[in-house]
DNA sequence: TAGCTTATTTATCATTTGATAAAAGAATTG
DNA sequence: CAATTCTTTTATCAAATGATAAATAAGCTA
């Protein structure tokens, strides 16, 4: 049993078959460092599970880049946008370290879910607590000034912080880097 | 066939059995405008659909009040943080017109969920749009400074800013009151 | 290691937003 | 309708952040 398929048993059991048939539709990619899981302007169809590695989930805007989020070792995730509503997707997915990753097919994940009840269950309570995640994001921005995200951030991610820049953490706070940077300065 | 059950009927088809059960669980309610339907600090197990009217979901910080989103007519909606992690709520639900509501116990509605799977088909899609809405909202709020967020705020919404204060707007863009005052005048 | 590239810091000035107070306008109530 | 309360605007000053440029620092490659 992989590592996705353990992610997936822990909140919803699967029975055998279903392990079966997951299988079959993971595939086991890797990307170097630097390099493009998914690119912008794409329809994206992929599930992504990171089975080592980084990478930062992002897009640009007036020649800035923005970081949505940042996805390590045991994380599921997919740019749901585009894949249902079928539209050109916004994000770029690019690994921050030589990333090794299970990707399957939105659509054949999706029609398993149909087909059994205990994977779509997974689904759905996957998906809810992706939406906490959210929500604490939104509220954090609302309430908090960008000294208090910055130090809330190296609180609740000391690994994560040893892995990525200064300046991927400045596009993820929401601020520029030179900005992280007098932040940082002024402790 | 009421409005609720419609609208999860839309998402996911479901049988007489599921809307039967589905039906029993339901409590239709009224707030009058300013009334709470859910207090901060307290455990939140409902599961709230708007019939008529406006609520917002928000939570206080330093005096201040943050709004996460108005929820209007034909939308579900609950406190998933309190219920899933059973933790007290740092949310208020407060009615900002006469408001009235289907409640359910999002106990029971679960277990109809694990016990119905288009059911549970239908929560998960439901969650998912829900993620889309809350990604629409981060990547904005990361990309876009107050002025443009306002003027996208009534370009996508002009209906809701009929019904809803100055105030509660600025709350939920995450800016002063004032300062939505000062935008507003420079057009 | 030297040279090149990228990441980070520092500095300066402009702009945005916050805090506060006060005035003007609207809505509510007796 | 007058008084009261709540909402919105205006004004002033302070603080935070952005834009830009330049200086260091660190990492990478030949």
């Amino acid at each position: 049993m992989n590592e996705f398929i353990e992610f997936c048993n822990k909140m919803s059991q699967l029975d055998e078959a279903t392990i079966t048939e997951l299988e079959r539709i993971l595939k086991l990619k890797r990307a170097s460092k630097n390099e493009y899981l998914a690119y912008s302007n794409n329809l994206s169809k992929e599930l992504f599970f990171i089975r080592k590695g980084i990478v930062k989930f992002c897009f640009n805007g007036d020649g800035k880049e923005f970081i949505m989020r940042f996805f390590e070792e045991n994380i599921l995730f997919s740019d749901i946008e585009s894949y249902t509503q079928r539209k050109f997707s916004k994000y770029n997915i690019i690994a921050i370290e030589n990333t090794e990753y299970f990707s399957m097919s939105f659509f054949e994940f999706e029609q398993l879910c149909l087909k059994h009840h205990k994977l779509e269950t997974f689904f759905r309570k996957f998906m809810v607590r992706a939406n906490l995640n959210m929500m604490a994001r939104i509220s954090e921005i609302l309430e908090e000034d960008a000294k208090k995200r910055y130090s809330n951030f190296i609180v609740k991610n000391p690994k994560l912080l040893e892995r990525i820049s200064l300046g991927d953490l400045a596009n993820y706070l929401g601020i520029t880097q030179v900005s992280l940077s007098r932040i940082r300065a002024t402790k």
